[in-house]
DNA sequence: CGGCTGACAGATGTTGAAATCTGTCATCCC
DNA sequence: GGGATGACAGATTTCAACATCTGTCAGCCG
């Protein structure tokens, strides 16, 4: 026989299979017929189908995770760094829309299917953000009292430009002039942030 | 014969047909049987299904937005206000998605069917958002360079907090701390953001 | 022996024929 | 006359028979 059955062998396989049939049809027999093996070995490397699944997802989003990992190291004021990674993010994820719809929204399905997935990547990229918030606190340039908090919510306010369900909208030619503008915004309240308790300032 | 049929009478009709039946199931036959009348004299007064369901849509919306403009107005600083208001969207969505699901999904599907429905509705939402912010700008609370785009802004950046996209996370019980954690962090940009060329202050 | 196979049972997905629905309009009835 | 009716054509939905897929496992073969 040629090669060992490998898991890594398997998951570049699963990952061709659902690129070119898509999730709703690619099948564990599939993914078996291009490696040239039964279906019955596959399931010897991955207990279910939706492990195997979850396996090509978690690879992809690591491939991602690093990349945006160096992104954010990158010089600059801490604002600028923060807005150019938020651009960066939101250009990624519209070009991907945008170019190949299908790709896309292949990998948006795989990602639904797990309840651990978005979790695991949520929670990478608010860790990346809350770095560079870090670093602007330590220069003074923002204030935040709770940095984990405050980079949850930097997630959260700019959702509508990387969270998927909005896709449709990115588009719209003026969606980089909200982007623009809720940036703005955001990066002007890391500036003077006091927390949830801040109401009463002034 | 009882009485004559009109609009209003076929809207009321098609509403309780909504809400028994489901988005799906509701059919033009149901309502006219609901009325007591042929199918055919549905079509008298509305051109298709579609106008039909959006009219009711629209009518409830209406309604809506009535009471979110008498909120708007009420007293206290423009952000205890701005607060106040995001507060009771969020909250009155969040109610509606846990305790009426049913109903809440069908108002979704019949938003999401017309596409001038959903501009009309945050065009007007946006609009109730401006003439806080106004407010604020007025007594230097606030600033903001062009109020139409900062209250957009703001309205994008609680996307999480009222888009029927993220109801699912609406249950989670961190949900309220995220969400004053985005509004603090929206209303400290409102007292210090000088618009999307704001980059270089500090 | 140990990874691989392929037959199998139950679950899931596909398909096409039958039923229902939408929108029209000639006709009816007040 | 003018609003209401109900039969109708084409579009859409439902449903059940059929086909495929998932996950298991006893046995095969190197």
């Amino acid at each position: 026989m040629a090669e060992a059955l490998t898991g890594e062998a398997i998951l570049v396989a699963t990952e061709e299979v659902l690129r070119r049939y898509g999730p709703a049809k690619a099948t564990v027999v599939d993914v078996a017929k291009a490696l040239g093996v039964s279906h019955g070995s596959v399931y010897r490397h991955f207990p279910t189908k939706a492990a195997l699944r979850e396996a090509v997802t978690r690879r992809w989003l690591d491939h991602t995770h690093r990349e945006f990992a160096a992104m954010s190291a990158h010089g600059g004021s801490a604002s600028d760094r923060l807005r150019a990674w938020l651009q960066e993010l939101f250009d990624r994820k519209r070009r991907a829309h945008l170019e190949e719809p299908e790709l896309f929204e292949t990998f948006q399905v795989l990602v639904k299917e797990s309840d651990s997935i978005p979790e695991y990547h949520v929670g990478h990229m608010v860790e990346l953000l809350a770095r560079i918030i870090r670093a602007g606190v330590e220069t003074q340039e923002f204030m935040a009292d709770d940095v984990a908090v405050t980079a949850q919510a930097v997630w959260d306010a700019t959702d509508r430009f990387h969270h998927p369900s909005h896709a449709p909208e990115w588009g719209d030619p003026h969606i980089q002039a909200a982007f623009d503008a809720v940036v703005s915004l955001v990066i002007a309240g890391l500036r003077y942030n006091r927390g949830p308790s801040s109401a009463g300032d002034a």
